[in-house]
DNA sequence: CGCCCTGGTGAGCGACCGTTAACCTCGGGG
DNA sequence: CCCCGAGGTTAACGGTCGCTCACCAGGGCG
């Protein structure tokens, strides 16, 4: 009963009161997010979830395992919303503008994931790492769908260059704290916007 | 003779035909944007430069001062070509045309040493990093001064926040190999103006 | 010619890492 | 009441890593 069939449930566990297997992901990627995937042992994590070392197995089959359940997840709670959003909005101005919305959300509330994401994505088991590679492009269509439904000019690969770009503005949040949430908020979400005029 | 007067010559370096030592920061370069700084080790290293691990260390102190050197050296390049790209404009709105011009060119040129920079950073020995660090904020204040100079309304804290976003969308270079190199210049250039504007 | 500095080699050391194994504790159901 | 599974412990193992050491080739210079 390993528990991970992939699209399964993370809004079921969510809703539930936080367990063990919570405390460690969310204690891991706080860790990894500061010294890196291969910078964090699993002693350490474990010290920091109150519990040592070898007891994570009890949880998770492997350190990379724990990686996988956060990366992939997190890419599937992307583009589950990002969909919602865009199915949700009225014309393709409207969806860009939740697009942006939700991802700068994102970006502000799990600034660590937004590290790990990008710096450890290759420090996942194959199999884990194909699934994001995946998800993530098909989130980047998503974001490049409304560009083309906004100026059909716009070539696919265009469309899907500004959406990178977008990401990048709007995943600054790791290094952007100067300025409290709420106005980093109204910065790069208008910046974001003007961008992708 | 160390030769690592930390203020010294890159550029004497630079204008020498390659040595071993350039190699070395090179082949680190590609080895650490691809696996991470601790997901390489020396041997690799070594092996990768045609030589094995332990001659690595007749050209360097430690693991730690390649990438020391690595990266304290482009951070130098980044600001001191900033300012004088700046100090060569006319008005702060050709100042910061210039400065995208100037860091799209690098983020295009030198994708690895982008990776490197963000996700290795706090890898770095304590005396490196502080010394990465401050030419950073350095740099992002040449750029939040033409922001402010071309709009005294701007608070200096939401200019900087405006560099780091404008620094995230440039540096998505590493992520978005979907357009040829003069196509994704032309993208990136016209949307970084859009953002800051 | 002989010397020595430069840049290489391979062996090996100590530390640490991920993982397994063997064992313990304890609360709840038949 | 007893058992047992869930979740924890410590010890230990094999592997790898950064780094040091002792040694060596060879070319330029006194």
């Amino acid at each position: 009963m390993t528990t991970s069939s992939a699209a399964s449930s993370a809004a079921a566990r969510a809703a539930a009161q936080p367990t063990r297997r919570e405390q460690i992901l969310a204690t891991a990627a706080e860790l990894f997010a500061a010294r890196g995937f291969h910078g964090v042992s699993v002693a350490e994590l474990g010290a920091a979830c109150g519990i040592s070392g070898p007891a994570l197995y009890k949880h998770f089959s492997s350190k990379e395992a724990i990686l996988a359940e956060m990366l992939v997840s997190i890419s599937e709670t992307l583009l589950a919303e990002g969909r919602a959003r865009v199915a949700a909005a009225d014309g393709p101005e409207a969806a860009l503008a939740a697009l942006v919305d939700w991802h700068v959300d994102f970006a502000l509330r799990d600034r660590a994931l937004i590290v790990v994401q990008d710096r450890d994505w290759q420090s996942l088991p194959a199999e884990a790492r194909e699934r994001v590679r995946t998800l993530q492009r098909e989130y980047v269509d998503v974001w490049a769908d409304q560009l083309r439904r906004r100026d059909p000019a716009l070539s696919r690969d265009t469309a899907r260059a500004m959406a990178h770009a977008a990401f990048g503005l709007i995943n600054s949040t790791p290094h952007n704290r100067v300025l409290p949430d709420q106005d980093t908020r109204e910065v790069l979400t208008s910046m974001a916007l003007a961008a992708l005029r």
